[in-house]
DNA sequence: GATGAATGAGAATTCATTCAT
DNA sequence: GATGAATGAATTCTCATTCAT
């Protein structure tokens, strides 16, 4: 079993720039977490766009002014959301295996797609945001592609290795990545009654169905 | 190969709540047909959001006043942009055919994507926003999810009957809708350097081969 | 009884400027005539401020271009009524008689009333739009208070050659102005149950016996 | 004689839906009078349609912004004014004694009518827009006719037990209070020369002399 | 550290008026 | 004479950001 994904509320590796540098006592501390815990709720709500400096202020139970304490605006506060997720999914990528049409490769592989959906289910609203692609054309719309595009080429890599037969290796592998991701979102959204086992095992299915068949697996 | 969809400027389904019940003459045909392709163009560039009626009211070298003589706001404009693209898509998931572990199957399924591609090249931008989720809580969100509701109930029904072996037919439909859908989304946001009959024949040898096995056809 | 007022369609007495000096033939004469009773309505309706030129041409089932074919703007159309109206009530004003402690001046004072509420019943709109006042700073509040003003005065001359026994002739004469006006605007927004002649005849007993007593006729 | 009503400044019972809800400090009430207290003077300038809340802002000396902060627009602000004459005029109805044909009654009018007169000074350009009726279909439009309403029925009610011989209390009342509404309004507006107590004293005098006869009092 | 209040630039919307047919 | 369409100036309203306490 995957070792469960969101430590919620951990403090983020970095603050937006206006506190940068200061060091946080304990109540600062607490504050940050409160405004980053609702900007995941909030955007996860309305949406990037939509969202309120002042939906976010509220859910956290504080005030404006102390948002601008912390934060230089609502997208400072996503791109530090934005780097927490970035991170796990990074680790996440690094720690695929190899791919190979047996049993255990199958479990593997459903394992960590199962990781993968506890990743999407906390941080969901981020991935579902920050896939809102070109935010302002800030650079958080390139950090999101550059994960994916992490996710594809170390995924290309593995089917290459596999010996499957598929004629061109890194477009499957985005193939097989946008509906890991689109279906975990749907997962995400409500939109699907099944469970997450469920959607888990149908996509590790399809993924290893469509390289060795559905009959590499007893 | 199917003649490409998008009539860029057909004259659309049903025009914006202001307008309604107006016959409007061909110089007001001619007026709207310009705003609603600003609208794609626009909401292609900028996102939803982000777009501005000023924006659209400038690519349509219109007035402001004449954007409000035919719509209500930029929701309005985008409604009737999605009614477009939901007839569309709708007629054709009905033509899909049957799935067979044969050759001639798979052409079809290629063709068909081919004709999905080319829907999803012209109203992109369209397709892209309103999959950007339930925008301001309105219907379209919900016209949206049922579009590729439909969808997935059909592929689902092709599945079953198709004699493949999957758990679930229905999540398996899912899944392969969402590869089928981001991948052209990506492949439409330029994210892939890859033509768009790569990106379609992959999609078709993944969604074949993981219900028949990689060597269904010869 | 009073021969009833109003002539709700005669051509106006003086059109707007644009069309000012030009000879209307027959259709233009209609047109017109759409238009003011139009007016009529809507100010009626919604108010001097809140009605629309596009009320009033919806109303008289023209076009915008029309309107502005006979009339200058909204302020002409409703100048051209109020002209009307303080034409009537000025003669009306002109023909009341003297007053005096008995029968035959308490029915005479009564018809008179119910003539005014005859006109006021047809014009109501425009008076009321009228009575709003400084309309826009134009000379149009100007012609209302006019009118008012000879009213008062007439009446003021009235009751002091009436022998009454009241501190203040031209007082008294507004107090009743007011009185009867009002009365008349409430009735006529149907804020009361009562008839016209009910109100007619309690504004003809208060009036009466404000200056000779409750006992004067008998 | 009655101590004058309009403590201009005094908070306001009742603070638009923006800021409803919220505790407002020192600093948030003064500003909230200060755009009653415009409101009042603009409204009183202008007219309620021709106000623009541009003006009030100025008059204010706030932003615009400020005022969206407590009042969701125009008409809201109003109708907290609205709430307030209200107030006073319900409170003041309820304090009006019995009428005799005597010379006390007739001073307890007058003083009465006085403090009404003084209501209508202050609040005069609110109560003169509510008049001018529904404004915008709003609650507004009734809540002033129940003021008035219960005025008449109080009215009414005191003159059928005053002895008085009218034909019908309730219509005689009516006609009354609308002498008594307009007649300040007209004083309010400046279109009459005289002063304050003279128009009161007119009014006390036509009312009582309608109900008992000119030489009710000595 | 925290907060309520204030601000103003920017976006949406309305509507009287003009124009081409 | 009549009309549908177009226009843009004037207004309303929103909301990120700053400020004073």
């Amino acid at each position: 079993m995957p070792k469960a994904v969101a430590k919620t509320s951990k403090t983020p590796s970095r603050v937006g720039s206006p506190a940068s540098g200061r060091e946080l006592r304990a109540r600062g501390q607490r504050t940050v977490r409160k405004l980053l815990d609702a900007g995941i709720d909030v955007f996860g709500t309305k949406g990037y766009f939509p969202a309120r400096v002042d939906d976010i202020v509220k859910v956290a139970k504080t005030s404006h002014g102390t948002f601008y304490l912390y934060f230089a605006n609502k997208e400072d506060l996503f791109r530090a959301l934005v780097l927490d997720v970035t991170e796990e999914i990074g680790a996440l990528v690094e720690s695929l295996g190899p791919l190979t049409p047996d049993d255990e490769s199958f479990e593997m592989l459903r394992d960590w797609l199962g990781r993968f959906a506890d990743i999407h289910r906390h941080y969901g609203p981020v991935i579902k945001a920050w896939t809102e692609a070109e935010i302002d054309n800030s650079e958080v719309g390139r950090i999101g592609a550059n994960v994916l595009g992490d996710f594809v080429v170390k995924l290309g890599q593995r089917i290459a290795k596999s010996g499957a037969v598929v004629a061109d290796p890194q477009l499957a592998a985005l193939a097989l990545v946008a509906m890991i991701e689109r279906s975990n979102y749907y997962a995400m959204s409500g939109q699907i009654g099944s469970g997450k086992n469920d959607v888990t095992d149908t996509l590790a299915e399809i993924a290893f169905a469509s390289l060795f068949g559905p009959d590499a697996r007893t």
